[in-house]
DNA sequence: CTCAAAGTTTAGCATTGGCTAAACCTATTG
DNA sequence: CAATAGGTTTAGCCAATGCTAAACTTTGAG
C-alpha cells in the first residue's frame, strides 16, 4: 500500500497500451488477409480461397468466415464459388501493410537478423511498430546504406 | 497460374509464420497478466484483480474469468476474495516477459525513439520477437553504450 | 453430354476474451 | 455489533476465430 495514491494517474495511461494492442488484434487478421489476397493476385493472378488457407495454415472454412468479415467491412469482394478481388480501401490496406513489412524485415536483417528469422518476425511486429518507430528504422536504414 | 508450381513448396514454410503468431496471441494475454501480476505484488505487496483490470483496462470479470484460466495453466493461485499470487511457472513467465520488455523498451529509445512510444510499442512487440532477434537488440545496445 | 473429382460453402460446435447487471462477501464506521 | 459501502464473483450475453463433416458447385475427362 506504499505508493499506491502517488502511482494513481499512471494506471489510466499504461493501460492505454493495452487498448491499442487490443484494437491492433483485431485489425491485425484483416490486415494480414488483404496483403495476402494482394500478394496472391501479383503472384498468379487471382486469389482463391484455397490459397489463402494454405498460406495462412488455417482450414478453408475459416477463410470463407473471415472473408464475409472482410467484405463487410467494405475490403473485399467476392461471388460464390469464384476468386476473390481488393476494394480500394482493401488495396490501400494491402499498400499500407507491404509498407510496413518492407520497412520492418529489411530492419531486422540490417541488424545482423537471419533472414529465416527476419521473415518471421517481421511479419508479428508488423502490427505492433508505430510510424514514429517506422521512422526510426527508415533513418537506420538510411545510415547503413551510406 | 504462371509460377504456381513453382511456389508451391514455400506455401507451408509461410504458413508457419503465421501459426507460429496465432500461437503467440494466446500466451500473450497470460504473460500480460503475470507480468503485470508480477510488477503489482512488487510495487504494491500485493496483486488485486481490481488493479489488474485498471491497468489493463478492461471490466473486473474479465480479469477474474482470464484468471480462472491462468490457474488451470497452473500459473496462478488465488482464493475468493483474496489476492494474488504466482506459481512458479508464473514467475519464471514473468521474469522471461520482464526481461524481453527491457530490451525491446531500450533499443528502441536507443534507436531514437520518444519514451512514449518506445513503451507502448515495446509493450506490443515484446511478444512476436524471437530470441535471434533479442540478440541482435541486446547487441546493438552494448555497442551503443560503449 | 455425363459424371466424378476437386474445390467451395454451410452447418454446427468450441474456445477466448470482452461486456453489463445482479448477487455476494468483507471490512469499516458509527 | 449492525449496517452499509466498496470490492469481488457469478450469470448470461456477444463477437471473433478456429475446427470437422456434410452439402453443394464447377469443371474436366471420357
Amino acid at each position: 500500500m506504499t505508493s499506491a495514491r502517488k502511482k494513481a494517474g499512471t494506471a489510466k495511461i499504461r493501460s492505454a497500451a493495452f487498448r491499442r494492442i487490443r484494437a491492433d488484434h483485431s485489425s491485425e487478421l484483416a490486415e494480414d488477409y488483404v496483403e495476402l489476397i494482394a500478394d496472391l493476385i501479383d503472384e498468379k493472378g487471382e486469389a482463391r480461397g484455397s490459397d489463402i488457407a494454405m498460406r495462412l495454415g488455417v482450414a478453408n472454412a475459416t477463410v470463407v468466415k473471415t472473408l464475409k468479415r472482410l467484405q463487410d467491412a467494405g475490403l473485399v469482394t467476392q461471388e460464390p464459388y469464384r476468386s476473390i478481388f481488393l476494394t480500394g480501401d482493401g488495396w490501400k490496406m494491402a499498400e499500407d501493410g507491404r509498407r510496413k513489412h518492407k520497412i520492418v524485415e529489411a530492419f531486422l536483417l540490417a541488424l545482423g537478423v537471419s533472414e529465416e528469422t527476419a521473415r518471421i518476425d517481421s511479419e508479428g511486429i508488423e502490427h505492433h511498430v508505430s510510424e514514429e518507430t517506422l521512422r526510426a528504422m527508415a533513418r537506420f536504414l538510411a545510415r547503413k546504406m551510406v
